[in-house]
DNA sequence: ATTAAAAATTAACACGCGTAAAATTTTATC
DNA sequence: GATAAAATTTTACGCGTGTTAATTTTTAAT
């Protein structure tokens, strides 16, 4: 390694003993030049540490193999855990991705998505928000910005969608409840954040009338991102008022299927499905979390990989110029059977 | 809202009725010009939407307004909620914040620290991994970009740090189980992905050895990031192979903590500290799902808030080439007593 | 109204790299 | 060894903004 000072890509070209032109090839695609030349260069490069200057290198490129990643709560573990497989299948096809989280606001979500726009994205994959006023700006967004959509699907949206199955994620799980046991109530926030739940929601009802049974639904209070506290607060107050038709709870998600087993817990109900067990408590999701509540928490899992996987190779695809044979994916949940249910 | 097209500042100075180098002036610092000129401009923004093209100003600018937060795991929740606030912070100081995660990999956060170079941020934020190979690598970063540690102390690193007083929280559990019942033994893994994990042993062991008693510590066996697993698998080998001296268990985190409580669980162990029960759990950092287990988790609380604040305004310090007066705080954690000891 | 200070303008160069066209050299083919 | 094809070099301009120095205009103070 000389100590020699490398100041930009002419000293390295120098360096070398090649032009600067040819140099800027090898940067943009190493395959490009003659594999002598490539040779050369990676010697030099071992010897003298030079990195070209990115915000001059994407100040003329069409592409600047940026991509941005936009979740709309990074600290619920299951965004983090799909943002995790997003961000590392961007890395596995070349590009630097960028990781956002709107916190559950939706002027933040408008602001991240401006903030890329001068960033010259390569492209952008995001799990929308799903609040009503954010559309309009979402929709703008990807007629200007190559978008892939993924987690919550918004129609006419985008270059395509990822996510998951919703409505199988519900029947599934209503199936399997009402063949194990009571019927299923279903537990949901009054105003999910989510708008998957709406779904989930919708298909809870559909299964239970396939099944002959009256659906009940049991809707909680609270405000945003918070939803152990909502399932454990929301969830024992209705166990004390008793509003549940039965003794076995379905949760729209993990996090308030967490929080309510949490409610059951102060109220000294056992949970499970042995004998013996007062309530039965299901969740949708597979929450990193939802193996080691105890008891461990039967749910739905979604397959992040292949949502993170199908939401990049759309924008790959998109990149590329090639047509997306199948804009629109939703992969279907796998019933994760444990103790709570 | 104007559709002429604007494409740089010379345009956007032109229908302002300005010139470039005052536009520019502009944004780089707005109350650099006459106010009668900022209302113009800012009249003109409003009708032209215009957006300077950050790779053209970043590229001869000495100060970016970036900087970068890299934390060891991003899917850890601890760490998540610790970016988030530290992110927080960054923007309310009128920064580009962008989030890094090394999942857990060495190789990463290296590969991290050579992409941040290029980024020419203003500053970086680092929860270092605390892998030894990795330290000469992050010395030598801290030498070349303004750096400030947090979480994870490294000596003579950087511009300052911000974390916990690691020794403290041990002493203060280990007071408090003392107090309230039989003497804790001490259950950590045996190669611990974190380092603050031997400052709170070595704690540990003092605190009891204050107290006259023998120590006496448990290391269950597992690589990475999986400390639930690690702690459910670990600690119930341990459980069926009786090596606890003693009827009340201290973790080294809050997320062994949870995998262990599942552990004892599955040995159908009673948790608390009421009568009836068996073995009695504690963690350490107070885990945003702690308070959700069952039972919830006795624990002390890291002081996110302050950790986060004092990280960025030691870098804001520095970029504004204050003096630095106290380069390195340990902030107190918090009992945080529930049922589970 | 005069004057000094502050702010804006003009003109010009710098930054580091992309990129295109034409000229030259190297490599592959026969 | 001649020839065509491929790779590289040379030359030169463009990108959008930072920045500086000299000049002009505006503002504030007397």
């Amino acid at each position: 390694m000389s100590d020699q000072k490398i100041k930009n890509m002419e000293d390295f070209a120098a360096v070398s003993g090649l032009s600067r032109p040819t140099v800027s090839k090898y940067f943009n695609d190493p395959t490009s030049v003659r594999s002598s030349t490539r040779d050369r260069i990676e010697a030099a490069l071992a010897k003298y540490d030079f990195h070209p200057n990115i915000y001059a290198m994407n100040q003329n490129r069409k592409l600047t193999n940026n991509v941005g990643i936009v979740v709309p709560y990074l600290s619920d573990p299951v965004f983090a855990e799909l943002a995790r497989k997003v961000e590392e299948y961007c890395i596995l096809e070349g590009f630097r991705p960028t990781l956002f989280s709107a916190h559950g606001q939706p002027h933040l979500e408008v602001e991240i998505l401006d903030g890329l726009r001068s960033l010259k994205p390569s492209g952008v994959l995001i799990a929308p928000l799903g609040r009503t006023p954010n559309r309009a700006a979402i929709e703008k967004f990807c007629k200007d910005v190559p978008t892939v959509l993924f987690d919550s699907f918004l129609p006419d949206t985008g270059l395509g969608f990822a996510g998951s199955n919703n409505p199988q994620f519900a029947h599934l799980i209503v199936d399997y409840l009402c063949r194990t046991g009571e019927h299923p109530s279903f537990l949901e926030m009054r105003t999910p954040a989510n708008p998957n739940a709406n779904r989930r929601r919708q298909a809870y009802i559909e299964a239970m009338e396939n099944l002959g049974f009256e659906p009940s639904i049991v809707k909680i209070d609270g405000e945003g991102w918070a939803f152990e506290e909502i399932g454990r607060s929301g969830g024992g107050k209705a166990l004390l008022e008793k509003q549940f038709a039965t003794n076995t709870i379905l949760c729209s998600n993990d996090r308030l299927a967490i929080g309510f087993l949490t409610a059951c817990y102060e109220n000294q109900l056992r949970v499970g499905r042995g004998p013996g067990c007062d309530i039965r408590v299901a969740g949708m999701d597979d929450h990193p979390f939802s193996r080691f509540t105890c008891p461990p928490l039967t749910t739905v899992a979604q397959d992040f990989e292949a949502v993170a996987k199908e939401a990049v190779s759309i924008l790959v695809a998109s990149i590329e110029g090639r047509e997306i044979s199948k804009p629109s994916t939703f992969f279907d949940g796998q019933l994760v059977m444990r103790e709570s249910a």
